[in-house]
Parts: C-alpha cells; sequence; structure tokens
DNA sequence: GATCAGATGGAATTACCATC
DNA sequence: GATGGTAATTCCATCTGATC
C-alpha cells in the first residue's frame, strides 16, 4: 500500500491536477483549455496522463456530454482539499512576509464600473503587490463567469439566489429619471409616469441587470413606454441623452457628473429611483485567494466610507 | 414526419518545437 | 531525454436544412 502511495505521489504533478481541476469545473476541455490559456491538445495530454497515472477513466462521454466518473468525483474532492490546504498556506506565507502579492481577478456589472475605480484605487494603496484584473460585463455576461469561476470575486447589481454562492451587498444602487437639459419637460419637476415614458425611452440591451430592473418597473407601474431605443452601454445611452433621442433611467452614480454640470436634469417621477444594492459575490466551491479574501475584508471595512462618497443629492434633489 | 447530406463543435492523435 | 507546449488533422456525435 505504501509503495503504491509513493508511486502515486511520484507520478502526480500540481500541473495534472490544476488541469483536471479546470476541466471538472467547466465540464469542457476546450473551455479549461481557454482558461488555462493552453491548447485543447495540451489539456487533453495532461488529462491523459493523469487517468494512466491513476489507472482509472477520469472523464466519459454520454453523446456529446462529458460525464465525470466516479474515480474522478473522488479526486475531484481530493483536489479541492489539497488547493484549499495550498491557499490557506499561501496566505500564511503572505501574512508572515507582512505582504500581499499575487493576481486578483474581479469582474463586475456595468452600472458598477462607476464606482470600482474607487475600491481598487484604495485598495491597492493598501496592497500594492496585488495585480488587479477588471472585467466589466454586463449582468449575463458577468453571470456567466461566475459560473465558470472565471473570477476571484464579482460585483453584481441583484444577488443571484444560488446556494452555493456567497454575497455580501455593500452599496445600494439608485437608479433615477434623467432627461436632456434642453427637452421641454426639464423645467418640470415633477412628471407622471406616463408624461416621462411618452418620450422614446433609452434602455440597456437584453441581458443587463439594469433593463431587467426598467422592464420590472414598466411592468409594475403598468406603464408601456411609447417607444424604446436598445443601445449597448451606458456610455451609449447617455450620449444618446446629450443628442436628445430621449430620456432614460440610469444609476445615479453613472449621471451624477452630467446632472452637476446642468447637462441631464432629473424630474420626480412616482415609484422612481429603483434600489437595488450591488454585491460582492462568489462561490462557496472555490476557496478565496488571499488576494481575494482581502479585497473581501477591504470592501467590508468601506460600507460607511462608500455610502459618504456615493450618496446621492438631498433635499433639492431629493430622491422620492 | 422521416431521411439524408453537409455543417459544426469538441476531443483525440500526430508531428514537431522549446526548454531544462 | 523528459516534459510540456502548439498546429494541423482526424474522428465522431449532433445539429440543421433540404427533400421526399
Amino acid at each position: 500500500m505504501a509503495q503504491k502511495t509513493t508511486n502515486l505521489l511520484n507520478r502526480l504533478t500540481f500541473r495534472q491536477l490544476q488541469v483536471f481541476e479546470a476541466v471538472h469545473r467547466m465540464r469542457s476541455y476546450s473551455r479549461a483549455a481557454e482558461f488555462l490559456g493552453l491548447t485543447q491538445p495540451a489539456v487533453s495530454a495532461q488529462i491523459r496522463q493523469l487517468e494512466q497515472a491513476l489507472d482509472q477513466p477520469l472523464f466519459e462521454y454520454a453523446g456529446k456530454t462529458l460525464h465525470i466518473t466516479q474515480a474522478g468525483q473522488s479526486l475531484a474532492a481530493s483536489v479541492k482539499a489539497v488547493f484549499g490546504e495550498i491557499n490557506r498556506l499561501q496566505m500564511s506565507l503572505s501574512e508572515m512576509s507582512g505582504s500581499l502579492k499575487g493576481e486578483l481577478k474581479l469582474s463586475s456589472v456595468t452600472s458598477a464600473q462607476y464606482i470600482m475605480p474607487w475600491l481598487i484605487r484604495r485598495f491597492s494603496d493598501l496592497h500594492p503587490e496585488i495585480h488587479i484584473q477588471l472585467c466589466v460585463a454586463n449582468r449575463a455576461q458577468a453571470l456567466q463567469r461566475l459560473e465558470q469561476q472565471r473570477d476571484d470575486l464579482t460585483i453584481l447589481g441583484m444577488a443571484p439566489r444560488h446556494k452555493h454562492m456567497e454575497f455580501l451587498p455593500f452599496l445600494e444602487n439608485h437608479l433615477i429619471p434623467v432627461l436632456p437639459s434642453a427637452h421641454p419637460l426639464a423645467s418640470r419637476k415633477r412628471l407622471t409616469p406616463e408624461e416621462f415614458l411618452s418620450n422614446p425611452l433609452l434602455v440597456r440591451e437584453s441581458g443587463s441587470g439594469t433593463r431587467d430592473i426598467v422592464d420590472e418597473y414598466c411592468t409594475h407601474i403598468r406603464v408601456t413606454p411609447e417607444q424604446t431605443i436598445e443601445l449597448g452601454s451606458i456610455e451609449a445611452i447617455k450620449a444618446g441623452l446629450a443628442q436628445e433621442m430621449g430620456v432614460a433611467i440610469l444609476p445615479w452614480v453613472s449621471v451624477r457628473r452630467a446632472l452637476k454640470q446642468g447637462d441631464l436634469v432629473r424630474p420626480s417621477v412616482r415609484g422612481l429611483p429603483l434600489r437595488r444594492s450591488w454585491s460582492l459575490v462568489h462561490s462557496q466551491q472555490r476557496p478565496l485567494s488571499p488576494a481575494a479574501q482581502a479585497f473581501h475584508e477591504f470592501v467590508s471595512s468601506q460600507l460607511a466610507a462608500m455610502e459618504q462618497a456615493f450618496q446621492p443629492p438631498g433635499p433639492d434633489n431629493r430622491l422620492v
């Protein structure tokens, strides 16, 4: 038995386990290859070598669907434990050296792109040796990345209700009605939803969380916009507003400068603003890296400071 | 609706290269 | 020489659209 164990330890490599973990997580050789920055044959070869070392098939096909064998499930549990231990070791070593190093992969929904620089700047001041990669995507894309565990942490507008996700709500997103300052209704402080939505409504594309919230609002108040114009980003909608194409319901953080400069105005409309919390989300199935853990703790410690920094205007421009 | 051919997607194989 | 990588190619299952 001891001989067999020694042989196995001698024949297994961390690289094989890393590749196996990616294939197991993504249920695809090709996607695992893309995730690891390899080609599909390289992944295939690593899995084949691992199967030879273990003398057991780890994956098998039923048609075109990749299934994991019992041996594969068993290995996956062991790999998870081993990698968890290595993460803990890495964190201990980092603490011993007094500074955190490494990579931190973040993804964020588009609406949160206006608060991410604030967070990243302050976190980088604390941990200059952590290299941060931020991917900005719409909600559907961010959710896909989250499910594929492509990032350490994800910022979403509405936390998914999956049991295996952990989320930390950290700031309220206020979606407010805005229209160009040259608009005929711009002088009116108060508008009915019907008046506001009698203008072309500039909206995000399907798959966007902001779009979902706006659609929900229209359904809730039972008013159908006269016309909707779909634009692919918040910045495109702002450009559309600048061209007086219509009106929009946008995150306050995205238009606060335009409001301050007087390019846009915000009327009071029944049922608005809409409030949703941005949440920091990660999978329970994947232990946080030391850098991700540090970012998570940092965000937790900045709740009051963020609320102060991103507090919408008071009485004059009061939110209903 | 059944059948078939071509298109497509994903993994395996092969030959070769770079590095240690 | 061993290891780990790539590009090109092959194989196979599934999808899709045309035809009957």
